[in-house]
DNA sequence: TATTGTTATACTCTATAACTATA
DNA sequence: TATAGTTATAGAGTATAACAATA
């Protein structure tokens, strides 16, 4: 019989949750979670802004959950939301400058959070977690 | 500057959500999710039953979070709340016959779910990530 | 007809604080 | 005084369905 300590979706479900935690209190001095920093990440990185619709699918949420982050991100003035022109239906959002500003802050502060736990493992370790993790999310191309 | 998708912390929470969501799916058949299920498989494995902090402690939940979760799988007859005999304070959460019954269903249909992203490894990488995930997760001893 | 963004709703999960009974 | 369990509550995350504007 199979011990729960075991279980890999366990563990994944269980070092997400210190990870993220840690990662959160860390992103507090910045008044950001994970889930808007990473709206914020995405928006400073993608030249000329992504789509809300590209939002929800690299960040695996339903387009109905990302309207409140990115509401919330452009209520502060860190994204703005620009209509395509290629097509009237999509916007894209787009860091502002103080958003870019504030992301070299908010990813120095995300990483030390992450490194709380992480920094168990050596940096060859992380590596091959990080390339084991992105083959069990990565869509099967 | 450091993409998202290198992130380990959202690997790490985009793996846990897409294998606990696949797994939610399979446990459906037997009325369970990933936390009452692991519930059940804790309080199957102490002989004797163990106590709702320990279920906390090893879960890595709130102890007032356990209390509905076993709540709900003594309502349906797979666990059964005993007073410890050494502390009447604590509650011994201990598996009944129907729940020993149900578990070993519910841990293939677990396994099955968990494999659908999982088994995109291989069984040595698999058991690279559990010791990985083992070390981030474990108590710094 | 199909797609983008949006609103609404309900349920699960997470985080705290306070209470009780025992120790 | 501290600990095990409980209750209550609020906030964050998840899951669906339906709608308006546009393609």
């Amino acid at each position: 019989m199979p011990a729960l300590a075991d279980d890999i979706g366990f563990l994944l479900s269980r070092a997400s949750g210190l990870v993220v935690r840690a990662t959160n209190d860390s992103l507090a001095e910045v008044g950001l979670r994970v889930r808007p920093y990473s709206v914020l990440v995405l928006a400073c990185d993608e030249e000329g802004g992504i789509s809300q619709r590209d939002l929800a699918a690299t960040l695996g949420l339903d387009p109905s959950q990302v309207v409140a982050l990115v509401d919330e991100l452009a209520r502060r003035g860190l994204v703005e939301r620009t209509p395509s022109p290629a097509d009237r239906r999509t916007k894209l959002v787009a860091a502002t400058a103080r958003g870019r500003e504030l992301r070299d802050r908010a990813t120095e502060l995300a990483g030390s959070g992450g490194q709380q736990r992480l920094g168990r493992l050596t940096p060859a370790e992380q590596a091959t977690l990080r390339d084991l993790l992105t083959r069990v999310v990565d869509d099967p191309a």
